[in-house]
DNA sequence: TAACAGTCAATACC
DNA sequence: GGTATTGACTGTTA
């Protein structure tokens, strides 16, 4: 994992003899520069390096964050280790995050200094011979705690600030007694509709980056607050661009490695309660996005569009639209070799044909504009998923996936949901949907790419 | 300053 | 009870 030449040397393989048990085992702070810490679970985190963690990762070369989380989910699973006491005890991340970072690490190179920093720690720890018993001890200690507290044995001494409950007041008396300064400055969670998150995705696709004026409109029709639409926006934008990270990290993975990856990695940034199901039907974020054509949908349309001739204008736009897609995805192509799909390569398209994106979302031209054209239809990949020479034109064709009635029929999630099969199949699908991107964007057919 | 990366934490799901 | 998802947030980057 680690190059030879490498200033920090460690390895998936535990070496006892050429590491100080304390430094390159549990030892680091997971915060070093004295941000915020995780109360209650710093036993483990002597600061007895003398490199910091942020040195180890700016010396270390480049992991295998896939290898790495791999390990990491089998040694916990094997030993019965929960997320959230492994990400709070050894990498001062709370449980969600360390599921996300299990189940979708970025490649090495794609990271940010800090966003290695995990890695490193997970890399650390695997290095420790000891790393099993010591997150055994504290789970130990945790459950004591907790006892303590359950049966009112509970002092106001350290336990009360263990992470399980360091969100909460002291306890739910307290709180109702607004002791707790907290407890009223908790905004509630905003949970989008199934409505709302699909009129999102459909103006994503035929706007990840929408102005100020669109977010607005959006945010207007959907009743929501703009920050709520921008920060969908983000989210949506940064979710999707991971999707296609993991998604060419498992390309060039080998099958075997394919067969025994998680399936969450396969799930797409939208995917929900409701998404999960039609998720059989679909398995990756391009074809997972249920473009259903009765949907209520929010009608945003920028106002030049009402200055000019739709009619004549839709068809041009279209193609339009294509060929700023064609050139994002040639570009990608070139370099980095992310997906043409990719929003990042997307934008400047995006941005320079953005006069051509005023298309409204519940409009025919909508429907059939390659934007949606991009979310195939949600048909296996043994079933020819994407032809580029469709014999139906943009202008006259109707879009598959807006077709219910074309939907596969729908089956009970119980049943297939983690089927390596289909997995296997929507994931072949993909590379199909990428490949012919790219040979279509080499051989600038542009106007071909019809799914 | 917009977009981003990384993360938290509420909540849904299994 | 553990894990996955996702809206919101903070700090960074270009």
């Amino acid at each position: 994992i680690f190059s030879s030449s490498s200033p920090v040397s460690l390895s998936l393989e535990s070496s006892k003899e050429n590491q100080q048990p304390e430094s390159l085992g549990l030892g680091l702070s997971p915060h070093p520069e004295g941000g915020k810490s995780t109360p209650g679970f710093m036993v483990l985190h002597q600061p007895t390096n003398p490199l910091g963690i942020q040195e180890l990762v700016a010396m270390s070369s480049e992991l295998d964050t896939y290898a790495i989380t791999k390990k990491v989910k089998e040694v916990l699973t094997d030993n019965n280790l929960g997320q959230r006491l492994f990400g709070e005890t050894i990498l001062g991340l709370t449980q969600g995050s360390v599921s996300d970072l299990l189940s979708r690490p970025k490649p090495w190179h794609k990271l940010s200094l800090k966003g290695r920093e995990p890695f490193v720690r997970m890399q650390l720890w695997l290095n420790d011979p000891h790393n099993v018993d010591k997150l055994r001890a504290m789970k130990k200690i945790e459950k004591k705690a907790y006892l303590k507290r359950r049966y009112g044995l509970l002092s106001t001494g350290s336990d009360s600030d263990s992470p399980s409950t360091r969100s909460e007041c002291v306890s739910p008396t307290l709180a109702s007694l607004d002791l707790c300064p907290y407890s009223q400055a908790k905004k509630p969670r905003v949970v989008l509709g199934a409505e709302e998150k699909e009129a999102l995705r459909k103006a994503y696709l035929l706007e990840p980056y929408p102005s100020q004026n669109t977010i607005e409109i959006l945010a207007s029709q959907l009743k929501l607050k703009t920050n709520t639409v921008i920060n969908w926006f983000h989210n949506y934008r940064s979710r999707m661009r991971r999707e296609v990270l993991m998604e060419g990290l498992l390309d060039n993975d080998t099958d075997a490695e394919l067969h025994s990856y998680s399936p969450s990695m396969t799930r797409s940034p939208n995917s929900d309660g409701e998404e999960r199901r039609l998720q059989q039907l679909s398995g990756h974020i391009h074809s997972s996005l249920p473009l259903r054509a009765n949907t209520a949908l929010p009608h945003v349309k920028q106002e030049a569009m009402d200055r000019e001739d739709e009619g004549k204008e839709g068809s041009m736009k279209r193609e339009s639209r294509v060929q700023c897609f064609s050139t994002a995805s040639r570009r990608e192509g070139e370099d980095s070799g992310m997906s043409p799909v990719d929003p990042v390569s997307f934008k400047a398209s995006s941005e320079s044909c953005r006069s051509s994106l005023e298309v409204s979302l519940n409009s025919p031209s909508a429907a059939s504009s390659p934007g949606l054209m991009m979310s195939v239809s949600p048909v296996p990949s043994s079933s020819a998923p994407i032809s580029p020479s469709l014999p139906n034109p943009p202008s006259t064709s109707t879009n598959h996936s807006l077709d219910p009635n074309q939907l596969p029929p729908f089956q009970s999630p119980k049943l297939n949901n983690r089927s390596s099969q289909r997995r296997n199949e929507k994931m072949a699908n993909l590379n199909n949907i990428i490949h012919r991107l790219e040979r279509a964007a080499n051989r600038e057919e542009t106007l071909e790419w019809e799914f």
